[in-house]
DNA sequence: GTGGTCTAGACCACC
DNA sequence: GTGGTCTAGACCACG
Protein backbone atom coordinates (compact mmCIF):
# COMPACT_ATOMS: atom_id res chain seq x y z
CA UNK A 1 0.00 0.00 0.00
CA UNK A 2 1.11 3.69 -0.41
CA UNK A 3 0.92 5.81 2.52
CA UNK A 4 0.25 9.33 1.22
CA UNK A 5 3.16 11.49 3.26
CA UNK A 6 4.12 15.44 2.21
CA UNK A 7 7.78 15.98 3.11
CA UNK A 8 8.48 19.93 3.47
CA UNK A 9 12.30 20.48 2.75
CA UNK A 10 12.64 23.71 3.88
CA UNK A 11 10.65 23.78 6.45
CA UNK A 12 12.61 23.87 10.07
CA UNK A 13 10.26 20.68 11.46
CA UNK A 14 12.59 17.74 12.06
CA UNK A 15 11.72 14.80 9.16
CA UNK A 16 10.86 12.49 11.54
CA UNK A 17 8.54 15.08 13.15
CA UNK A 18 6.77 15.96 9.99
CA UNK A 19 6.12 11.56 9.26
CA UNK A 20 4.89 11.36 12.39
CA UNK A 21 2.78 13.84 12.66
CA UNK A 22 1.00 12.84 9.52
CA UNK A 23 1.22 8.69 9.63
CA UNK A 24 -0.74 9.46 13.09
CA UNK A 25 -3.20 11.91 11.83
CA UNK A 26 -3.96 8.94 8.94
CA UNK A 27 -4.29 5.81 11.47
CA UNK A 28 -6.63 8.02 14.09
CA UNK A 29 -8.62 9.03 11.65
CA UNK A 30 -9.44 5.94 10.06
CA UNK A 31 -7.71 6.11 6.52
CA UNK A 32 -5.16 3.93 7.39
CA UNK A 33 -7.67 1.28 8.75
CA UNK A 34 -6.77 -1.12 11.74
CA UNK A 35 -5.18 -4.50 11.06
CA UNK A 36 -3.40 -2.82 8.16
CA UNK A 37 0.00 -4.14 7.24
CA UNK A 38 2.80 -1.37 6.65
CA UNK A 39 5.64 -0.72 4.71
CA UNK A 40 8.61 -2.43 5.32
CA UNK A 41 10.93 0.33 7.02
CA UNK A 42 13.53 -0.17 4.00
CA UNK A 43 10.46 0.34 1.61
CA UNK A 44 9.09 3.23 3.26
CA UNK A 45 12.24 4.94 3.59
CA UNK A 46 13.48 4.43 0.09
CA UNK A 47 10.02 5.94 -0.92
CA UNK A 48 10.44 8.70 1.22
CA UNK A 49 13.87 9.59 -0.06
CA UNK A 50 14.97 9.64 3.78
CA UNK A 51 16.98 7.66 6.09
CA UNK A 52 16.03 3.83 7.33
CA UNK A 53 16.91 5.12 10.42
CA UNK A 54 14.05 8.22 10.54
CA UNK A 55 11.41 5.63 9.26
CA UNK A 56 12.45 3.17 12.23
CA UNK A 57 12.39 6.12 14.90
CA UNK A 58 8.76 6.86 13.61
CA UNK A 59 7.55 3.15 13.47
CA UNK A 60 9.37 3.42 16.96
CA UNK A 61 7.29 5.93 18.34
CA UNK A 62 3.82 5.26 17.29
CA UNK A 63 4.43 1.86 18.89
CA UNK A 64 5.23 3.33 21.94
CA UNK A 65 1.97 5.35 21.88
CA UNK A 66 0.29 2.10 21.16
CA UNK A 67 -0.38 2.58 17.03
CA UNK A 68 1.24 0.30 15.95
CA UNK A 69 2.09 -3.16 16.82
CA UNK A 70 5.37 -4.80 15.23
CA UNK A 71 5.72 -8.58 15.09
CA UNK A 72 9.42 -10.00 14.35
CA UNK A 73 9.87 -11.61 11.37
CA UNK A 74 6.77 -10.51 10.28
CA UNK A 75 6.03 -6.68 9.60
CA UNK A 76 4.63 -3.17 11.52
CA UNK A 77 0.99 -3.01 11.56
CA UNK A 78 -1.80 -0.85 12.45
CA UNK A 79 -2.85 -1.55 16.27
CA UNK A 80 -6.66 -1.52 17.41
CA UNK A 81 -8.26 2.28 18.08
CA UNK A 82 -11.25 2.43 19.87
CA UNK A 83 -13.69 4.86 18.35
CA UNK A 84 -13.84 6.77 21.10
CA UNK A 85 -10.37 7.33 21.26
CA UNK A 86 -10.36 8.23 17.74
CA UNK A 87 -12.98 10.67 18.42
CA UNK A 88 -11.05 12.62 21.27
CA UNK A 89 -7.90 12.16 19.47
CA UNK A 90 -9.53 14.15 16.66
CA UNK A 91 -10.95 16.68 18.53
CA UNK A 92 -7.89 17.15 20.84
CA UNK A 93 -5.76 17.48 18.13
CA UNK A 94 -8.37 20.05 16.26
CA UNK A 95 -8.67 22.05 19.67
CA UNK A 96 -5.09 22.76 20.25
CA UNK A 97 -3.95 23.71 16.75
CA UNK A 98 -7.36 26.33 16.64
CA UNK A 99 -6.44 27.68 20.09
CA UNK A 100 -2.68 28.27 18.98
CA UNK A 101 -3.98 30.03 15.97
CA UNK A 102 -6.06 31.95 18.18
CA UNK A 103 -3.48 32.94 20.41
CA UNK A 104 -1.69 34.39 17.44
CA UNK A 105 -3.99 36.34 16.68
CA UNK A 106 -4.40 37.62 20.10
CA UNK A 107 -0.55 38.39 20.43
CA UNK A 108 -1.09 41.32 17.56
CA UNK A 109 -3.95 42.30 18.50
CA UNK A 110 -6.25 41.38 15.86
CA UNK A 111 -9.63 42.36 16.72
CA UNK A 112 -12.48 39.53 17.11
CA UNK A 113 -14.06 40.44 14.07
CA UNK A 114 -11.14 40.29 11.64
CA UNK A 115 -10.12 37.06 13.02
CA UNK A 116 -13.05 35.68 12.26
CA UNK A 117 -13.48 37.02 8.94
CA UNK A 118 -10.09 35.62 7.90
CA UNK A 119 -10.68 32.10 9.53
CA UNK A 120 -14.03 32.01 7.37
CA UNK A 121 -12.45 32.96 3.91
CA UNK A 122 -9.57 30.42 4.42
CA UNK A 123 -12.16 27.86 5.64
CA UNK A 124 -14.58 28.36 2.36
CA UNK A 125 -11.25 28.59 0.39
CA UNK A 126 -9.51 25.07 1.65
CA UNK A 127 -12.81 23.05 1.77
CA UNK A 128 -14.39 24.02 -0.92
CA UNK A 129 -10.62 23.47 -2.79
CA UNK A 130 -11.16 19.80 -1.19
CA UNK A 131 -14.41 19.47 -2.95
CA UNK A 132 -13.75 20.32 -6.74
CA UNK A 133 -10.67 18.28 -6.59
CA UNK A 134 -12.79 14.94 -5.42
CA UNK A 135 -15.23 15.92 -7.91
CA UNK A 136 -13.18 16.27 -10.69
CA UNK A 137 -11.10 13.41 -9.79
CA UNK A 138 -14.98 11.36 -10.59
CA UNK B 1 11.43 50.68 28.82
CA UNK B 2 10.60 47.28 30.37
CA UNK B 3 9.89 44.93 28.02
CA UNK B 4 7.39 42.63 29.24
CA UNK B 5 8.39 39.21 27.53
CA UNK B 6 7.20 35.64 29.12
CA UNK B 7 10.01 33.24 29.38
CA UNK B 8 8.90 29.30 29.43
CA UNK B 9 12.04 27.16 30.91
CA UNK B 10 10.40 23.94 30.55
CA UNK B 11 9.62 24.15 26.58
CA UNK B 12 11.19 22.26 23.71
CA UNK B 13 10.90 25.75 21.72
CA UNK B 14 14.65 27.46 21.63
CA UNK B 15 14.93 30.56 24.01
CA UNK B 16 16.37 33.37 21.50
CA UNK B 17 13.26 32.19 19.34
CA UNK B 18 10.45 32.54 22.36
CA UNK B 19 11.91 35.85 22.69
CA UNK B 20 12.01 36.79 19.19
CA UNK B 21 8.55 35.61 18.54
CA UNK B 22 7.44 37.65 21.38
CA UNK B 23 9.17 40.99 20.55
CA UNK B 24 8.26 40.75 17.13
CA UNK B 25 4.34 40.53 18.06
CA UNK B 26 5.26 43.58 20.38
CA UNK B 27 6.39 45.95 17.77
CA UNK B 28 4.28 44.59 14.89
CA UNK B 29 1.02 45.44 16.83
CA UNK B 30 2.42 48.69 17.42
CA UNK B 31 2.90 48.09 21.54
CA UNK B 32 6.29 49.34 20.81
CA UNK B 33 6.22 52.36 19.06
CA UNK B 34 8.50 53.52 16.05
CA UNK B 35 11.61 54.89 17.43
CA UNK B 36 11.97 53.78 20.78
CA UNK B 37 15.03 52.87 22.13
CA UNK B 38 15.32 48.98 23.33
CA UNK B 39 16.90 47.99 26.61
CA UNK B 40 20.60 47.72 26.12
CA UNK B 41 21.56 43.68 25.55
CA UNK B 42 23.15 43.68 28.60
CA UNK B 43 20.67 44.57 30.59
CA UNK B 44 17.93 42.79 28.67
CA UNK B 45 20.08 39.67 29.40
CA UNK B 46 19.67 40.30 32.94
CA UNK B 47 16.42 41.04 32.91
CA UNK B 48 15.36 38.06 31.60
CA UNK B 49 17.99 36.04 33.00
CA UNK B 50 20.05 35.01 30.25
CA UNK B 51 22.88 35.12 28.46
CA UNK B 52 23.83 38.53 26.63
CA UNK B 53 24.78 36.34 23.36
CA UNK B 54 21.01 34.85 23.23
CA UNK B 55 19.83 38.90 23.21
CA UNK B 56 21.87 39.92 20.88
CA UNK B 57 20.76 37.03 18.49
CA UNK B 58 17.48 38.11 18.77
CA UNK B 59 18.16 41.91 18.11
CA UNK B 60 20.49 40.55 15.06
CA UNK B 61 17.25 38.73 13.67
CA UNK B 62 14.59 41.25 13.77
CA UNK B 63 17.35 43.71 12.44
CA UNK B 64 17.78 41.55 9.45
CA UNK B 65 13.66 41.23 9.27
CA UNK B 66 13.47 45.19 9.32
CA UNK B 67 11.97 45.60 12.70
CA UNK B 68 15.05 47.07 14.28
CA UNK B 69 17.79 49.43 13.97
CA UNK B 70 20.98 49.22 15.69
CA UNK B 71 24.18 51.63 16.04
CA UNK B 72 27.10 50.87 17.95
CA UNK B 73 27.75 52.55 20.76
CA UNK B 74 24.25 53.89 20.87
CA UNK B 75 21.86 51.12 20.95
CA UNK B 76 19.06 49.47 19.72
CA UNK B 77 15.89 51.38 18.07
CA UNK B 78 12.61 49.98 17.00
CA UNK B 79 12.59 51.13 12.90
CA UNK B 80 10.55 52.95 11.29
CA UNK B 81 7.68 50.75 9.51
CA UNK B 82 4.62 52.43 7.92
CA UNK B 83 1.50 51.61 9.18
CA UNK B 84 0.70 50.09 5.61
CA UNK B 85 3.49 47.33 6.36
CA UNK B 86 2.63 46.92 9.79
CA UNK B 87 -1.08 46.09 9.02
CA UNK B 88 0.34 43.46 6.23
CA UNK B 89 2.86 42.03 8.12
CA UNK B 90 0.11 41.65 11.23
CA UNK B 91 -2.17 40.10 8.19
CA UNK B 92 0.20 37.94 7.45
CA UNK B 93 1.17 36.66 10.68
CA UNK B 94 -2.69 35.98 11.85
CA UNK B 95 -3.05 34.22 7.92
CA UNK B 96 -0.14 31.91 8.85
CA UNK B 97 -1.61 30.86 11.81
CA UNK B 98 -5.16 30.02 11.04
CA UNK B 99 -4.22 28.04 7.42
CA UNK B 100 -1.83 26.01 9.51
CA UNK B 101 -4.81 25.40 12.15
CA UNK B 102 -7.66 24.72 9.42
CA UNK B 103 -4.89 22.04 7.13
CA UNK B 104 -4.47 20.22 10.96
CA UNK B 105 -8.75 19.97 11.18
CA UNK B 106 -8.32 18.70 7.17
CA UNK B 107 -5.72 15.91 7.95
CA UNK B 108 -7.84 14.56 10.32
CA UNK B 109 -11.17 14.86 8.35
CA UNK B 110 -12.50 17.29 10.81
CA UNK B 111 -15.79 18.23 9.41
CA UNK B 112 -16.28 21.66 8.14
CA UNK B 113 -19.04 22.46 10.53
CA UNK B 114 -17.28 20.75 13.24
CA UNK B 115 -14.63 22.82 13.08
CA UNK B 116 -16.25 26.34 12.95
CA UNK B 117 -17.79 25.73 16.40
CA UNK B 118 -14.91 24.82 17.83
CA UNK B 119 -13.43 27.67 16.72
CA UNK B 120 -15.82 29.97 18.21
CA UNK B 121 -16.23 28.77 21.27
CA UNK B 122 -12.43 29.38 21.27
CA UNK B 123 -12.65 32.57 19.96
CA UNK B 124 -15.65 33.45 22.45
CA UNK B 125 -13.26 31.58 25.39
CA UNK B 126 -10.38 33.97 24.71
CA UNK B 127 -11.71 37.20 24.13
CA UNK B 128 -14.35 37.59 26.46
CA UNK B 129 -11.90 36.33 29.31
CA UNK B 130 -9.36 39.15 27.52
CA UNK B 131 -12.36 41.73 28.43
CA UNK B 132 -13.28 40.18 31.77
CA UNK B 133 -9.67 41.02 32.79
CA UNK B 134 -9.89 44.19 31.49
CA UNK B 135 -12.94 44.99 33.33
CA UNK B 136 -11.87 43.45 36.31
CA UNK B 137 -8.89 45.53 36.48
CA UNK B 138 -10.46 48.75 36.87
CA UNK C 1 35.36 19.00 -1.44
CA UNK C 2 37.68 22.38 -0.67
CA UNK C 3 36.50 25.86 -0.74
CA UNK C 4 39.06 28.04 -1.76
CA UNK C 5 38.82 31.29 1.29
CA UNK C 6 41.67 33.35 1.69
CA UNK C 7 41.84 35.06 4.98
CA UNK C 8 43.58 38.13 5.92
CA UNK C 9 44.32 38.08 9.08
CA UNK C 10 45.80 41.99 9.68
CA UNK C 11 42.71 43.10 8.05
CA UNK C 12 40.01 45.27 10.19
CA UNK C 13 37.18 43.23 8.19
CA UNK C 14 35.70 40.74 10.25
CA UNK C 15 36.36 37.48 9.61
CA UNK C 16 33.03 36.00 9.61
CA UNK C 17 32.17 38.59 7.01
CA UNK C 18 36.11 37.83 4.58
CA UNK C 19 34.52 34.51 4.66
CA UNK C 20 30.86 35.45 3.55
CA UNK C 21 31.96 37.89 0.92
CA UNK C 22 34.13 34.96 -0.45
CA UNK C 23 31.44 32.37 -0.46
CA UNK C 24 28.62 34.35 -1.61
CA UNK C 25 31.20 34.89 -4.63
CA UNK C 26 32.26 31.55 -5.57
CA UNK C 27 28.33 30.61 -5.09
CA UNK C 28 26.63 33.17 -7.04
CA UNK C 29 30.10 33.10 -9.75
CA UNK C 30 28.42 29.43 -10.70
CA UNK C 31 31.54 27.71 -9.00
CA UNK C 32 30.29 25.83 -6.13
CA UNK C 33 27.20 24.70 -8.13
CA UNK C 34 23.53 24.04 -7.04
CA UNK C 35 23.06 21.51 -4.29
CA UNK C 36 26.56 21.02 -3.60
CA UNK C 37 27.12 19.47 -0.12
CA UNK C 38 29.44 21.98 1.77
CA UNK C 39 31.79 20.77 4.51
CA UNK C 40 30.82 20.70 7.84
CA UNK C 41 31.04 23.42 10.42
CA UNK C 42 33.31 21.58 12.22
CA UNK C 43 35.25 20.55 9.25
CA UNK C 44 35.29 23.92 7.31
CA UNK C 45 36.36 25.77 10.73
CA UNK C 46 39.40 23.33 10.84
CA UNK C 47 40.80 24.09 7.84
CA UNK C 48 40.32 27.85 7.99
CA UNK C 49 41.75 27.37 11.82
CA UNK C 50 38.78 29.27 13.16
CA UNK C 51 35.80 28.86 15.34
CA UNK C 52 33.16 26.54 14.69
CA UNK C 53 30.65 29.36 15.70
CA UNK C 54 32.51 31.62 13.30
CA UNK C 55 31.43 29.40 9.84
CA UNK C 56 28.14 28.63 11.39
CA UNK C 57 27.31 32.31 11.63
CA UNK C 58 28.49 32.17 7.77
CA UNK C 59 26.42 29.43 7.09
CA UNK C 60 23.57 31.38 8.99
CA UNK C 61 23.79 34.28 7.28
CA UNK C 62 23.95 33.15 4.17
CA UNK C 63 20.62 30.64 4.40
CA UNK C 64 18.56 33.71 5.33
CA UNK C 65 19.88 35.09 2.33
CA UNK C 66 18.77 31.99 0.26
CA UNK C 67 22.11 30.62 -0.58
CA UNK C 68 22.55 28.08 1.12
CA UNK C 69 20.04 25.64 3.06
CA UNK C 70 20.47 23.34 5.88
CA UNK C 71 19.10 20.51 7.42
CA UNK C 72 20.10 19.52 10.78
CA UNK C 73 21.68 15.95 11.42
CA UNK C 74 22.40 15.99 7.15
CA UNK C 75 24.49 19.28 6.26
CA UNK C 76 24.60 22.01 4.57
CA UNK C 77 23.96 22.80 0.80
CA UNK C 78 23.87 25.07 -1.89
CA UNK C 79 20.37 26.00 -2.63
CA UNK C 80 18.86 25.90 -5.73
CA UNK C 81 19.18 29.81 -7.32
CA UNK C 82 17.63 30.06 -10.94
CA UNK C 83 20.13 31.10 -13.31
CA UNK C 84 18.42 34.45 -13.96
CA UNK C 85 18.62 35.09 -10.16
CA UNK C 86 22.16 34.22 -10.15
CA UNK C 87 22.23 36.36 -13.09
CA UNK C 88 20.71 39.31 -11.56
CA UNK C 89 22.85 38.72 -8.60
CA UNK C 90 25.69 38.87 -10.11
CA UNK C 91 25.12 42.44 -11.92
CA UNK C 92 23.36 43.76 -8.75
CA UNK C 93 27.04 43.17 -6.87
CA UNK C 94 29.22 44.58 -9.92
CA UNK C 95 27.26 47.53 -9.99
CA UNK C 96 27.25 48.50 -6.17
CA UNK C 97 30.79 48.07 -6.49
CA UNK C 98 30.82 50.41 -9.63
CA UNK C 99 29.01 52.99 -8.10
CA UNK C 100 30.81 53.18 -5.18
CA UNK C 101 34.30 53.76 -7.10
CA UNK C 102 32.36 56.52 -9.20
CA UNK C 103 30.93 57.64 -6.42
CA UNK C 104 34.68 58.26 -4.61
CA UNK C 105 36.13 59.70 -8.32
CA UNK C 106 33.05 62.60 -7.90
CA UNK C 107 33.67 63.66 -4.58
CA UNK C 108 37.38 64.37 -5.43
CA UNK C 109 36.31 65.78 -8.56
CA UNK C 110 38.38 63.74 -10.65
CA UNK C 111 37.46 64.13 -14.31
CA UNK C 112 35.72 62.17 -16.53
CA UNK C 113 38.17 60.95 -18.86
CA UNK C 114 40.71 60.83 -15.92
CA UNK C 115 38.56 58.38 -14.23
CA UNK C 116 37.59 56.62 -17.20
CA UNK C 117 41.45 56.16 -18.33
CA UNK C 118 42.44 54.83 -14.60
CA UNK C 119 39.53 52.20 -14.83
CA UNK C 120 40.58 51.33 -18.48
CA UNK C 121 44.09 50.92 -17.33
CA UNK C 122 43.20 49.09 -13.76
CA UNK C 123 40.77 46.39 -15.81
CA UNK C 124 43.72 45.77 -18.83
CA UNK C 125 46.23 45.27 -15.94
CA UNK C 126 43.74 42.98 -13.48
CA UNK C 127 41.93 40.71 -16.37
CA UNK C 128 45.71 40.53 -18.56
CA UNK C 129 47.42 38.88 -15.45
CA UNK C 130 44.92 36.61 -14.86
CA UNK C 131 45.21 35.16 -18.51
CA UNK C 132 48.91 34.79 -17.92
CA UNK C 133 48.57 33.08 -14.80
CA UNK C 134 46.12 30.55 -16.60
CA UNK C 135 48.66 30.29 -19.06
CA UNK C 136 51.69 30.20 -17.48
CA UNK C 137 49.60 27.36 -15.41
CA UNK C 138 49.65 25.10 -18.39
CA UNK D 1 30.81 78.69 6.85
CA UNK D 2 28.53 75.58 6.31
CA UNK D 3 30.36 72.04 5.63
CA UNK D 4 28.40 69.65 3.74
CA UNK D 5 28.21 66.07 4.94
CA UNK D 6 26.00 63.61 4.24
CA UNK D 7 25.44 61.09 7.20
CA UNK D 8 24.01 57.68 6.00
CA UNK D 9 21.75 56.52 9.29
CA UNK D 10 21.52 53.41 7.53
CA UNK D 11 25.18 52.64 6.74
CA UNK D 12 27.06 49.60 8.82
CA UNK D 13 30.27 52.65 8.40
CA UNK D 14 30.64 53.91 11.70
CA UNK D 15 29.62 57.69 12.23
CA UNK D 16 33.42 59.13 12.57
CA UNK D 17 34.58 57.31 9.25
CA UNK D 18 31.72 58.82 7.31
CA UNK D 19 32.25 62.28 8.37
CA UNK D 20 36.62 61.70 7.82
CA UNK D 21 36.14 60.43 4.86
CA UNK D 22 33.88 63.24 3.16
CA UNK D 23 35.60 65.80 4.81
CA UNK D 24 38.66 64.92 3.92
CA UNK D 25 37.83 64.96 0.26
CA UNK D 26 36.67 68.56 0.57
CA UNK D 27 39.83 69.30 1.89
CA UNK D 28 41.97 67.79 -0.46
CA UNK D 29 39.79 68.40 -3.56
CA UNK D 30 40.62 71.73 -2.88
CA UNK D 31 36.35 72.66 -1.87
CA UNK D 32 38.08 73.80 1.50
CA UNK D 33 40.68 76.14 0.92
CA UNK D 34 44.05 76.51 2.74
CA UNK D 35 43.51 78.51 5.76
CA UNK D 36 40.13 78.42 6.39
CA UNK D 37 38.43 78.23 10.06
CA UNK D 38 36.16 75.10 10.37
CA UNK D 39 33.56 75.24 12.47
CA UNK D 40 33.75 74.73 16.62
CA UNK D 41 33.46 71.18 17.86
CA UNK D 42 30.32 71.93 19.24
CA UNK D 43 28.51 73.85 16.52
CA UNK D 44 29.48 71.19 13.78
CA UNK D 45 27.60 68.24 16.59
CA UNK D 46 25.07 70.00 16.45
CA UNK D 47 24.77 70.43 12.70
CA UNK D 48 25.29 67.21 11.95
CA UNK D 49 23.00 66.36 15.05
CA UNK D 50 25.80 63.65 16.61
CA UNK D 51 27.70 63.97 19.71
CA UNK D 52 30.57 66.41 20.06
CA UNK D 53 32.79 63.33 20.92
CA UNK D 54 32.53 62.02 17.61
CA UNK D 55 33.81 65.67 16.24
CA UNK D 56 36.46 65.96 18.16
CA UNK D 57 37.44 62.65 16.75
CA UNK D 58 37.49 63.75 13.37
CA UNK D 59 39.42 66.63 13.81
CA UNK D 60 42.22 64.81 15.65
CA UNK D 61 42.33 62.74 12.97
CA UNK D 62 42.79 64.66 10.17
CA UNK D 63 44.87 66.76 12.26
CA UNK D 64 47.77 63.82 12.89
CA UNK D 65 47.51 63.38 9.07
CA UNK D 66 48.35 66.89 9.06
CA UNK D 67 45.11 68.22 6.97
CA UNK D 68 44.20 70.39 9.91
CA UNK D 69 46.03 72.68 12.34
CA UNK D 70 44.30 73.55 16.02
CA UNK D 71 45.29 76.91 17.73
CA UNK D 72 44.21 77.02 21.27
CA UNK D 73 41.69 78.77 21.73
CA UNK D 74 41.48 80.29 18.45
CA UNK D 75 40.00 77.27 16.28
CA UNK D 76 40.60 74.62 13.71
CA UNK D 77 42.30 75.73 10.67
CA UNK D 78 42.76 73.74 7.36
CA UNK D 79 46.81 73.08 6.60
CA UNK D 80 48.41 73.91 3.76
CA UNK D 81 48.41 71.01 1.21
CA UNK D 82 50.56 71.30 -1.69
CA UNK D 83 49.44 70.82 -5.41
CA UNK D 84 51.58 67.97 -5.71
CA UNK D 85 50.25 66.23 -2.27
CA UNK D 86 46.28 66.67 -3.69
CA UNK D 87 47.31 65.60 -6.74
CA UNK D 88 48.81 62.24 -5.89
CA UNK D 89 46.05 61.88 -3.19
CA UNK D 90 43.28 62.08 -5.46
CA UNK D 91 44.79 59.51 -7.75
CA UNK D 92 45.61 56.95 -5.22
CA UNK D 93 41.67 57.51 -3.74
CA UNK D 94 40.31 56.70 -7.26
CA UNK D 95 42.47 54.18 -8.29
CA UNK D 96 42.27 52.23 -4.94
CA UNK D 97 38.35 52.86 -5.35
CA UNK D 98 38.23 51.09 -8.69
CA UNK D 99 40.88 48.65 -7.93
CA UNK D 100 38.68 47.45 -5.34
CA UNK D 101 35.43 47.30 -7.59
CA UNK D 102 37.63 45.26 -10.30
CA UNK D 103 38.86 42.85 -8.15
CA UNK D 104 34.40 42.38 -7.07
CA UNK D 105 33.77 42.09 -11.05
CA UNK D 106 36.47 38.83 -11.02
CA UNK D 107 35.53 37.74 -7.97
CA UNK D 108 32.52 37.00 -9.42
CA UNK D 109 33.51 36.01 -12.55
CA UNK D 110 31.98 39.16 -14.77
CA UNK D 111 33.59 39.82 -18.10
CA UNK D 112 35.42 41.98 -18.98
CA UNK D 113 33.12 43.35 -21.66
CA UNK D 114 30.57 43.58 -19.15
CA UNK D 115 32.12 45.34 -16.62
CA UNK D 116 33.06 48.08 -18.78
CA UNK D 117 29.88 48.43 -20.21
CA UNK D 118 28.32 48.96 -17.14
CA UNK D 119 31.21 50.83 -15.67
CA UNK D 120 30.64 53.70 -18.91
CA UNK D 121 26.44 53.59 -17.97
CA UNK D 122 27.12 54.49 -14.55
CA UNK D 123 29.63 57.07 -15.52
CA UNK D 124 27.42 58.31 -18.11
CA UNK D 125 24.69 58.50 -15.57
CA UNK D 126 27.06 59.88 -12.72
CA UNK D 127 28.56 62.93 -14.10
CA UNK D 128 26.02 63.68 -16.77
CA UNK D 129 23.25 64.19 -13.73
CA UNK D 130 25.60 66.32 -11.99
CA UNK D 131 25.89 68.60 -14.94
CA UNK D 132 22.14 68.74 -15.49
CA UNK D 133 21.59 69.60 -11.36
CA UNK D 134 23.98 72.06 -11.93
CA UNK D 135 22.82 73.76 -15.10
CA UNK D 136 18.71 73.39 -13.29
CA UNK D 137 20.49 75.61 -10.49
CA UNK D 138 21.67 78.51 -12.68
C1' DG E 1 28.21 53.50 28.75
C1' DT E 2 26.88 51.14 24.06
C1' DG E 3 27.14 47.24 20.36
C1' DG E 4 30.55 43.98 17.41
C1' DT E 5 33.46 40.14 17.15
C1' DC E 6 35.51 35.91 18.40
C1' DT E 7 36.78 32.18 21.40
C1' DA E 8 36.34 27.50 23.86
C1' DG E 9 33.37 24.32 25.30
C1' DA E 10 29.18 22.10 26.52
C1' DC E 11 24.86 19.59 25.64
C1' DC E 12 21.09 18.35 22.73
C1' DA E 13 18.48 16.75 18.55
C1' DC E 14 18.73 14.63 14.17
C1' DC E 15 20.12 11.26 10.54
C1' DG F 1 28.61 11.67 12.10
C1' DT F 2 25.75 16.14 11.31
C1' DG F 3 23.70 20.91 12.76
C1' DG F 4 21.19 23.77 16.83
C1' DT F 5 21.38 26.06 21.07
C1' DC F 6 23.33 28.27 24.95
C1' DT F 7 26.94 29.59 28.11
C1' DA F 8 30.83 32.50 30.10
C1' DG F 9 34.10 35.51 29.08
C1' DA F 10 37.25 38.27 26.56
C1' DC F 11 38.65 42.21 23.74
C1' DC F 12 37.75 45.89 20.52
C1' DA F 13 35.30 49.91 18.35
C1' DC F 14 31.99 53.53 18.86
C1' DG F 15 29.73 57.69 21.07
Amino acid sequence: MRIPIQINEHSAEPLYHQIETQLRSLIISGQIGEGMLLPSIREFASGLNCSVITVRRVYQDLESEGLLRTRQGTGTFVAGVGDQTRERFKRDTVIEALEAAVDTGLSVHCSEEELKAIFMEIVRKKYHQGKERESGGK
